[in-house]
DNA sequence: GTTTAACGCACGGACATTCGTTTGCTTGCT
DNA sequence: AGCAAGCAAACGAATGTCCGTGCGTTAAAC
């Protein structure tokens, strides 16, 4: 209870460390590093952490329930399929874009993780994927899109993402809503709906 | 000395190193398990590789080159801007799967090279966006595509590409001929390119 | 055809560093 | 007095790299 501002040094601990996962990777990284960025030495971190590997866990474990729990809750909107497509698929880019950092220790540094620890992660990335085939499934089955193939459908909305989240800065030539609409255009295109623009541009 | 199928003890170690660079990455893969692999000892590594970042330099080395030459020999055909862009796409798409090891490593390993060779390495990765990009122009004034903006359509072939890399395997659900017409459809389709899918299938 | 010298290459041990982690000890706040 | 949290120092293990040695093959010298 100190007081300061202090946001908590374990806090602290685990921004620094993603920063710096994000710039070197996890294995380029060292502890004495993500001391240095805090402004402590490295034992000192034993009174935060339990490993180097826990930390990484820690930074990467939330990320996939927050993005399952974003897109459950923006599917929940009114309209039809193509609706609820197209919220989701904002949720989904909005949150890789926030989140850049975070999302792109999540995939560069799953090698990183033990077994367990692994597979628990893929599993729950499984899930999100099959919960965005089942929206494109939907919309398919109501004939407002012509889908070609679900799964590669998926693949490339989590392909788009995935990549804007090893490039979005804020500040930079486009504002996050302009880069959201245009993505959502593409996917929208890419299922053959009609009117795909307009749809995108009229919501906002 | 049996005339063995040889292939070169130093080609053997770039082979061996670059399916564990993919596998564990850089840094958590060590020049002791290289060796092993191939089956020497450590230091028997030095009497054909200068250093363990030369190694990976090597390895990631040709691919951007090969994959400029790759799309300007595709280039090359006849026929209007998408015919071209078409015969692009799939050299791009077709490269980055049938080498998706080599690219991955090429995408992920970036951090782990040393200041210059990564700006050489990020400089041809620009020159060959920006010949996608010319591509993506000319269709547009051609008024044969609708493009929304042409970086962005860039970044989603890109990226569409690299996370074919991250999960394409010989011997999968879809061939690689499938794969690749799925995606130059869904390039295609996100252009607003009329007759998208027939013009894709005609070709085939 | 034999000897000799050279060379390529693998071995195994050693090296200085760096790593993650642990351990006492100290400090300052309550 | 108690306690969380910092510090310095040290630990063993692992890493990239180098070096002295020995072996098998090749090529020139006799």
């Amino acid at each position: 209870m100190v007081a300061t501002a202090e946001r908590g040094t374990a806090q602290a601990i685990r921004e620094e460390a993603a920063k710096l996962f994000f710039e070197r990777g996890y294995d380029a990284t060292s502890l004495r590093q993500v001391a240095s960025a805090v402004g402590l030495m490295v034992g000192s971190l034993y009174n935060h952490i339990d490993s180097k590997e826990h930390l990484l866990l820690q930074i990467m474990g939330g990320i996939i329930d927050d993005l399952l729990d974003s897109a459950r809750k923006a599917a929940m909107v009114d309209g039809d399929a193509i609706d609820r497509l197209e919220a989701v698929l904002a949720a989904h880019l909005t949150f890789h874009a926030e989140r850049a950092q975070e999302v792109f220790i999540g995939n560069a540094e799953l090698r990183s993780l033990s077994d367990g620890a692994r597979h628990v992660v893929i599993e729950k990335r499984h899930e999100y994927e099959l919960f965005l085939q089942g929206l494109v499934e939907d919309a398919g089955r109501a004939g407002l899109a012509d889908v070609i193939d679900a799964k590669i459908h998926v693949y490339s909305f989590v392909a788009q993402a995935t990549h804007i989240a090893s490039w979005f800065k804020p500040g930079g030539r486009m504002s996050l809503d302009e880069i959201v609409a245009i993505y959502t255009k593409l996917a929208l295109r890419e299922l053959n709906v009609p009117d795909a623009d307009a749809r995108v541009d009229q919501r906002r």
